[in-house]
DNA sequence: CTCTCTGCAAAACGTTTGCATAACA
DNA sequence: TGTTATGCAAACGTTTTGCAGAGAG
C-alpha cells in the first residue's frame, strides 16, 4: 500500500513530511530508533524536525499503523510498521543487529493468565538480549 | 540476610545510605522506581540524594544483588531485590499494580533459541500491561 | 479561508558525571 | 590517615511543548 493511501485511508492530512516518512518505514524493514529515522530521513534528501517526527509517530501509533517498543539496549523507543503477524527480536548487545523471533512465546499463554489472575492483557512487549553469531566469533574482550 | 551482612558479604563498604536502601528494598517486595525509593527513603527519615541512589543501585546490580529492568507503563528503570527464582509481572495501565507471573515463560524457549538462531541468550525483558481486575470493576472511561 | 501541521527553541524528564567534602576502615 | 562514598550542581540524551508561520483541504 502506498503512503499516500496509507494516510487518506485513515483520513490523516498529507505532507511531504508524513509521506517520507511512512515510505521509509516501509523500505527498511527493521525497528528503527527516532535518531535513526531523522539520519535516515536526512540522507534520503528529506529532512524534517525531530519533533516533527515525534508528532507524526505519535499519530501512526493511535491509529495503529506503527508499533512502540522501548528498547533498553538503545536506551531509546524503537518504531516500525505495524505487521499483521507481530513478533519481537533478539538483540544483540554487542552489534545492536535485531533478529526476528518468529513465534511469540506470549501469544499462547494470554488466556491462561487472563483466565488465571483476572487480568485483561493489553499489549506485551518482549527483548531477548545477547551475542549474534558473528560476535560470538569476533575478537573476545 | 540483614543488611550490613550482604554489603560485608559482598565486600562492600557500610554507610547508612547503603543500609536504609536494601532495608528498604527488602520490606518493599515489589520493582520500585528510584524516585519511590528517594520518596520512601525520605519518608522514611533517611533522605538521600537521587545520584546516591542512582549510584548504589548501579554497585548493587553489579554485585547481582538487585535486578533492574526497564518499564514503559512508569517510562524508568524498575530495581528490585534479586530473587531465587526471577520471574515477571502483569502491569495495569490504570493503577500501575505489578502483579507477579510465577512462571517464567521465556525460560524454556532459550534452549531453542539458542540453537536454531546460533544466538547466546543472555537475559530478557518481559512486561505484559493491561487492566487489572479491581480496576476492570471501575466505572469505565 | 480555515484549520492543522511543521520548525524552532525551550523545557521537561530520567539519568550520569565532576568535584569538594564527609565518612568508613 | 588513606581511600571510597556522598551531596550538590551541572550536563546529558531522549522526549515533550508553546508558539508563530507554512501548508493542506
Amino acid at each position: 500500500m502506498k503512503a499516500k493511501d496509507i494516510l487518506s485511508h485513515h483520513q490523516l492530512k498529507y505532507s511531504r513530511q508524513r509521506e517520507a516518512l511512512i515510505e521509509l518505514l516501509q523500505d527498511e524493514d527493521y525497528p528503527m530508533t527516532i535518531d535513526q529515522i531523522v539520519e535516515r530521513l536526512r540522507d534520503l534528501k528529506n529532512p524534517m524536525n525531530v519533533s516533527t517526527v515525534y508528532r507524526i509517530v505519535e499519530s501512526l501509533f493511535e491509529h495503529q499503523i506503527v508499533d512502540k517498543n522501548y528498547s533498553s539496549v538503545s536506551n531509546s523507543t524503537l518504531i516500525q510498521l505495524k505487521k499483521s503477524h507481530h513478533h519481537h527480536y533478539l538483540i544483540c548487545q554487542s552489534c545492536h543487529k535485531m533478529i526476528p523471533l518468529i513465534d511469540c512465546p506470549i501469544h499462547d499463554i494470554v488466556h491462561s493468565i487472563e483466565d488465571k489472575q483476572h487480568f485483561k492483557v493489553i499489549s506485551h512487549s518482549l527483548e531477548i538480549i545477547g551475542i549474534c553469531y558473528e560476535c560470538q566469533n569476533k575478537a573476545q574482550v
